[in-house]
DNA sequence: ATCCTCCCCTAC
DNA sequence: TAAGGTAGGGGAGGAT
């Protein structure tokens, strides 16, 4: 292995990668132009990867061997990890188009050759106005409102979206959920075959032992932000560069003093055992998400605020986030590596555990050969460099990359194991934080081999019977967790511990309130429902200042966590809510010292599908003639154009004839009438059960207007979960999202809307379904909404229930029911 | 013994 | 200014 010439290995010293399986062919060509070049003359463009576009001067086929022979990279299509676009003329409107890379003149290639070093690409801007720092923000920034110079805390409604907009530690997070979910999708569609492998067997070289046991490999992309930044800054290259939302490396902030000093001690006190850096009252305290191995080597961390990185290296260079940026990446990589093998365990976003046993038995190539190839393929398609390490196990292979970073691969093999691991540190080891570490320390245990003198009993008193049998077992290079490839999720919360600034319990309440819808959105997303919930409070210190020296940071905290289990299934905010509400009661802490809120859900189940109910429900043996003449109806003309109003029309006649005809009636005689859904009913009903039930008929004199109250983006994703409507969805919630006034919806504008969108026959069962909700349950405050979707499915199958149009009267004993 | 609740720890 | 989230494993100690 070659991991100890890292300098050389850097994914950019030989070109000569594969691109998509339709691209081969040109890559044959490209490979045939440049296979017989003299050696590489520098490496000057190492990190650019450029796409000609149209005709320039050199010509594109000029460009590709200048930058073969210079350590760039040709792209023949523009793709994730092109780094620049060549051109000398382009339309104004394909300029538009390019939101990503800079335009360049190829003049910039030929002078940087000349000049025996890479210029700055902006001298060579094709159009001067282009914003070659964040094109993409700054056009954004247009079209946006000025930003409003009032601070936001979480009283502010819109706080939730902007933080977590912002939050670089939620995007970790969620997009590491969405990468395992992608491999658990990718492998459910799969069709076993790896078009990918087929590139492989020519590597194969018959005088290479393969080593096929059991081999895991693990990849990691090299500090990933600052990667995905430098695409599209690549005179940043070489550079110490973090990624911060801080931008002024320069900007001095003004804080008391002693507040600062005041925190310093707290935090002493609170955790003696960690190194605190020295708080600075004048220096930015925003984080460094990620930084370049230029900046580590001045001992700049991830993590760090920025003014203590600017003290160890004081021309650091900040770079913004790039949200959208890491997710394309992100993507293009895990496709990369689905093109040869799904046994793959996502653990983050740019970080996975591949089983490639069966590749290397299938293709007959080595270790190293994949290694290799893999790499120069995700650089290829990414743009990216990454490391990978291998081993017979997740601990080896993961303990491998530590090795090969940065821009490198190492193979721990098994007969190397012992001796690898008598070095390794104990703090290296996976799952060993600064609190294992400070434990066994105080053991006197530092390296791997320390514990060859200890036995498993006394490190368990120390660890724990569980932590202490798997550090033994790491020591020792063992790990028995198998790579999982199918994902699944056992909890999902939502936390805020930043802005959390409430003045009384209407604005913490306020706040719970759409954290709990926040969190149970989570939670629709992936069709689950929950039975437990628990509630995080983060409560400021007694002797903490009242604010910390960070920007609405929380300061120093303590946590109280209470949890409950409900009866039923948690299927709606409003559950969420209520449940919450009530452990925040409980808890009764003044509003004024929360520092921060969480919500998580457990013990998770699958969603009932809607489908089946609502199926059952609309298929009903007496209804079936009914329906299919109304689906023929439907059906006869498509949605599209004017015809729209007409089709409608023929639709509500007959579906009004339809519910008219079902109207049964089977109110017993010592039921009572609600009077709210009386007078919900349409005049000549009203009459019809005045005189039926004997009423005196000036009890429905007051008529009462509806309002939708509860009427939000949930209880929309509600109404279409599990229901084959796809399409329905966006156009709903865009709708929504359209009008000006969503508080105060009328249904039947509602339905009327539905029926113009009339993509399938079961929205006009959801527009009575949403009527009869709105108008008779959610109005009358008896349920949350959720709950009465599914009592009321099951009513009206059980004929609890009796239906008039839209309308559905509803007797005293259904009500109670439904009142949970 | 086994489960539950309320934490703590770790990783990205 | 600044955006200190989230999921999973597991330990301590009490309830069953």
């Amino acid at each position: 292995m070659d991991s100890n010439n890292r300098d050389e290995d850097n994914g950019f010293a030989e070109w000569g990668g594969y691109m998509a399986a339709k691209k081969a062919k040109l890559v044959e060509q490209y490979n045939q132009a440049t296979s017989n070049l003299n050696e590489k003359q520098s490496n000057i463009f190492n990190g650019i990867a450029i796409f000609v576009n149209g005709y320039t001067n050199p010509t594109a086929e000029e460009l590709k061997v200048l930058m073969a022979t210079h350590g760039g990279i040709y792209h023949h299509y523009q793709m994730p990890g092109t780094t620049h676009i060549i051109a000398s003329i382009l339309p104004n409107a394909k300029v538009k188009q390019l939101s990503g890379p800079p335009i360049v003149q190829a003049s910039w290639i030929s002078e940087s050759i000349l000049a025996q070093k890479l210029l700055d690409y902006r001298k060579y801007l094709l159009y001067t106005n282009q914003n070659h720092r964040q094109p993409v923000l700054d056009f954004t920034h247009a079209n946006k409102p000025a930003p409003s110079s009032k601070t936001l805390t979480a009283a502010d409604p819109s706080f939730l979206s902007e933080f977590y907009n912002n939050s670089r530690l939620h995007l970790i997070a969620t997009l590491g959920a969405e990468y395992k979910q992608l491999v658990n999708q990718l492998r459910e569609k799969s069709q076993g075959s790896f078009p990918g492998r087929d590139k492989l067997k020519p590597l194969r070289d018959s005088s290479v032992i393969t080593d096929v046991e059991n081999v895991i490999m693990h990849i990691d992309m090299d500090c990933f932000f600052v990667s995905v930044g430098l695409r599209s800054k690549p005179h940043l290259r070489g550079q110490p560069v973090v990624v911060t939302h801080a931008q002024n490396t320069q900007k001095t902030i003004n804080r008391p003093e002693t507040s600062v000093d005041a925190e310093m001690k707290l935090m002493e006190k609170y955790y003696p055992d960690q190194n605190w850096e020295r708080l600075d009252p004048h220096a930015s305290m925003s984080e460094i998400a990620c930084c370049s191995y230029e900046a580590r080597r001045c001992g700049v961390r991830n993590g760090m605020f920025l003014g203590a990185a600017l003290k160890l290296c004081p021309d650091i260079k900040a770079i913004p986030y790039d949200f959208e940026g890491y997710r394309e990446v992100s993507t293009v990589l895990y496709k990369t590596l689905a093109d040869y093998t799904l046994d793959i365990e996502a653990v983050s976003c740019d970080e996975m555990y591949v089983d490639v046993s069966p590749i290397l038995k299938s293709t007959g190539i080595s270790v190293d050969q994949w290694a290799d190839h893999i790499r120069r393929e995700i650089m290829d398609s990414t743009g990216c460099p990454c490391s990978t390490g291998f081993g017979a196990n997740r601990l080896q292979a993961r303990l491998a990359t530590k090795k090969a970073k940065p821009a490198g691969k190492f193979y721990l093999r098994p007969e190397d194991v012992d001796e690898f691991m008598g070095n390794v540190t104990l703090a290296d080891l996976p799952g060993v934080g600064p609190t294992t570490v400070s434990k066994l320390k105080k053991m006197g245990l530092v390296k791997c081999s320390d514990l060859y003198s200890v036995t498993l009993t006394q490190l368990q008193s120390e660890l724990g019977s569980k932590i202490g049998e798997t550090v033994m077992d790491f020591a020792k290079g063992i790990d028995r967790k198998p790579l999982n490839f199918q994902h699944e999720r056992k909890s999902i919360s939502a936390d805020v511990n930043y802005g959390i600034r409430f003045k009384d319990n209407v604005e913490a309440l306020s706040f719970l309130q759409r954290l709990s819808e926040e969190v149970f959105n989570r939670l629709q997303d992936v069709k689950m429902r929950a039975r437990c919930l628990n509630l995080r409070l983060l409560v400021r210190a007694p002797d903490a200042p009242q604010e910390p020296s960070k920007f609405l940071g929380c300061g120093v905290c303590n946590t109280i966590n209470r949890s409950t289990t409900t009866g039923g299934l948690i299927g709606d905010s409003a559950t969420v809510y209520r449940e919450a509400k009530n452990l925040f009661e409980k808890i009764n802490v003044p509003p004024h010292e929360l520092r921060g809120v969480g919500i998580q859900l457990s013990r998770l189940e699958k969603a009932p599908p809607l489908n089946s109910v609502l199926k059952r429900f609309l298929q009903n043996d007496q209804t079936k003639t009914k329906q299919d003449v109304v689906v023929k109806k439907v059906e006869a003309k498509p949605t599209r154009g004017r015809k729209i109003a007409k089709n409608t029309k023929t639709v509500k006649t007959s579906l009004n004839q339809y519910f008219k005809q079902d109207f049964v009636a089977p109110v017993s005689s010592n039921t009572e009438i609600d009077l709210n859904v009386l007078k919900e009913l349409p005049a000549d009903m009203q009459q019809q059960v005045i005189k039926e039930y004997k009423l005196d008929p000036g009890i429905i004199t007051e008529q009462v207007k509806v309002v939708l109250q509860d009427f939000n983006e949930t209880s929309v994703r509600n109404a279409f979960d599990g229901i084959a409507c796809d399409q329905l969805k966006p156009i709903v919630l865009n709708w929504l999202n359209s009008t000006s006034a969503p508080k105060e919806v009328d249904v039947e504008m509602l339905a009327e809307h539905f029926k113009a969108l009339a993509i399938h026959r079961k929205i006009e069962e959801l527009k009575v379904m949403l009527s009869f909700l709105y108008r008779h349950v959610a109005k009358l405050g008896l349920c949350s909404w959720h709950e009465a979707y599914w009592t009321i499915v099951d009513a009206v199958q059980q004929g609890m229930v009796a239906r008039y149009g839209s309308t559905l009267l509803v007797d005293r004993n259904f009500c109670c029911s439904i009142h949970f």
